[in-house]
DNA sequence: AAGTAAGCGGCCCCGTGCAC
DNA sequence: GTGCACGGGGCCGCTTACTT
């Protein structure tokens, strides 16, 4: 026994039949309200016309074209959603575009009028797209995998959250239009300053994003490019909500203040960290590598030395990566620091500081400072040059040194400072030499390079 | 003042589940 | 199949309150 076809495909078959026959939209429509069973036959010319008319009469005529549809509709007994699947899942050119171009307006009124079928359909409709971009942000290729056991320094020193945003933003432009205004129920959000019903933005063809557009300028454009009339209706509203007395209160003055605009970059940021936030839960919700928001926090968290308790539910809760994680994170960070200071140390052109440290050696958990069962280890602090100085510059105070006994011996036993060395006596000893050392190419490497003869005469 | 016990937290190891 | 992230158990040290 055969399946019975379902009416929606009935009416994408029949729309796609339709559009081989250069049928207008509302001829479209004309003939979906005309029959309930999908099985459309084109009606005699005179009476298509007829009720072409009363078709067009009934969507432009009325306060919206949805308001038109749905008496139309339920004058000829048609389901409405079955007219906008039929519409939906039409793949034909000649109908497609015609409908991208009526179907913002038709589904955002469709939309407001609060119908539990088109609500459903609509949210059919969308969460599919919404789950393409989550999947698409938590694939390896997106760049949101920490990969705590091969962290680098460089992958935390280089952390800003206005960048992941604009990434985020970028990759889930669907879901990031979501959350914001999930985030901001009220209004307050830059993308509402035009004030009631809006096509959302599942709707509006790339390139046409409009106001959405500015909320990316407030935070990523230059300060002469701020819309500041928009930034201060905004920021009028979130103190309106703050305190509803005020919309009423004649006395109080609303015009622009010089830090408004300061204001709304600080909502903004505030919004984009909780987005931010949101999205990177549902990342690793969804793919437990995927925790680079994760690996911030643990960083920070562990930075801040909160206690494991805390850093365990915000764990729960997919705000930072475990403990056991961050450990792994610190452990790779180590041996990245070590392999740094070798390669720096290797150079010549760093300098060394010495001191103590003093560490209660027979426990498995040394605590700095505490008078019992002290040992003492020395540490070193390691200081960069300035990048103009090269190896070659301290080859000479290394010759230097070796040839000359005054700068050798440089401790006067009346003083206990050492022997001061200008660069200048350095130049004349080098003088002997085969070769002169490189100009210097200003005071402070100079300054450098005597600081270094003081500490590393070694070197 | 010294000793003791409970509570808490950190570290290590191992097994499990998941993504690639 | 491999690597990664995480949970849980065990062990140990530190702190603090209490007792002697």
């Amino acid at each position: 026994m055969p399946q019975p076809v379902p009416r929606a495909s009935r009416l994408t078959r029949a729309l796609e039949h339709l559009a081989t026959i250069n049928y207008s939209v509302p001829e479209l429509l004309a003939e979906l309200l005309r029959t309930n069973n999908a099985l459309i036959v084109p009606a005699r010319d005179e009476l298509r016309a007829q009720r072409r008319e009363i078709l067009r009469a009934l969507l432009y005529e009325t306060q919206t074209p949805f308001d038109g549809a749905l008496r139309a509709a339920e004058l000829l007994g048609l389901s409405v959603g079955d007219l906008m699947l039929g519409l939906l899942h039409c793949t034909a050119p000649e109908v497609s575009a015609a409908v991208d171009l009526a179907l913002p307006a038709f589904l955002a009124s469709a939309l407001g009028a609060h119908s539990t079928v088109v609500s459903s359909f609509a949210l059919n409709a969308t969460v599919s797209r919404y789950v393409e971009e989550m999947l698409k942000i938590t694939r390896k290729s997106a760049g949101f995998h920490g990969g705590v056991n091969s962290v680098q320094p460089a992958d935390l020193e280089d952390f800003d959250l206005s960048t992941v945003a604009l990434r985020l933003r970028q990759d889930a432009p669907l879901l990031w239009d979501l959350l914001s205004r999930l985030t901001d129920a009220r209004g307050t959000h830059p993308d509402s300053s035009s004030g009631g019903a809006r096509v959302p933005t599942f709707l509006v063809a790339p390139g046409d994003l409009g106001a959405h557009d500015d909320a990316i300028l407030l935070n990523h454009g230059e300060d002469d490019e701020i819309n500041e009339e928009e930034a201060v209706v905004n920021v009028q509203r979130a103190v309106e909500d703050e305190d509803p007395m005020a919309v009423d209160d004649p006395t109080v003055v609303r015009a622009p203040r010089p830090k408004t605009v300061k204001a709304l970059r600080r909502y903004t940021a505030l919004s984009e960290m909780k987005v931010v936030t949101i999205l990177g839960i549902a990342q690793q919700a969804t793919n437990q590598q995927c925790n680079l928001i994760q690996l911030y926090m643990g960083a920070f968290l562990r930075m801040t030395h909160a206690p494991d308790t805390v850093v365990n539910v915000l764990n729960h809760i997919g705000i930072t990566v475990s403990n056991q994680s961050m450990d792994a994170a610190v452990s790779s960070l180590s041996k990245a620091g070590a392999k740094n200071l070798l390669t720096q140390g290797s150079t010549k052109t760093s300098q060394k500081a010495f001191d103590n440290v003093d560490f209660k050696d027979p426990v498995a958990q040394p605590t700095v400072y505490v008078d019992k069962k002290m040992q003492s280890a020395i540490s070193a602090l390691n200081i960069s040059s300035h990048p103009s100085l090269t190896p070659e510059h301290f080859r000479f105070v290394d010759i230097a040194w070796q040839t000359n006994e005054a700068i050798r011996l440089p401790r006067d036993p009346s003083h206990r400072r050492p022997h001061k060395v200008s660069y200048l006596e350095v130049l004349q000893l080098s003088s002997t030499l085969d070769s002169r050392p490189p100009p210097l190419p200003n005071a402070l490497p100079a300054l450098a390079v005597l600081l270094n003869f003081w500490v590393s005469p070694s070197l």
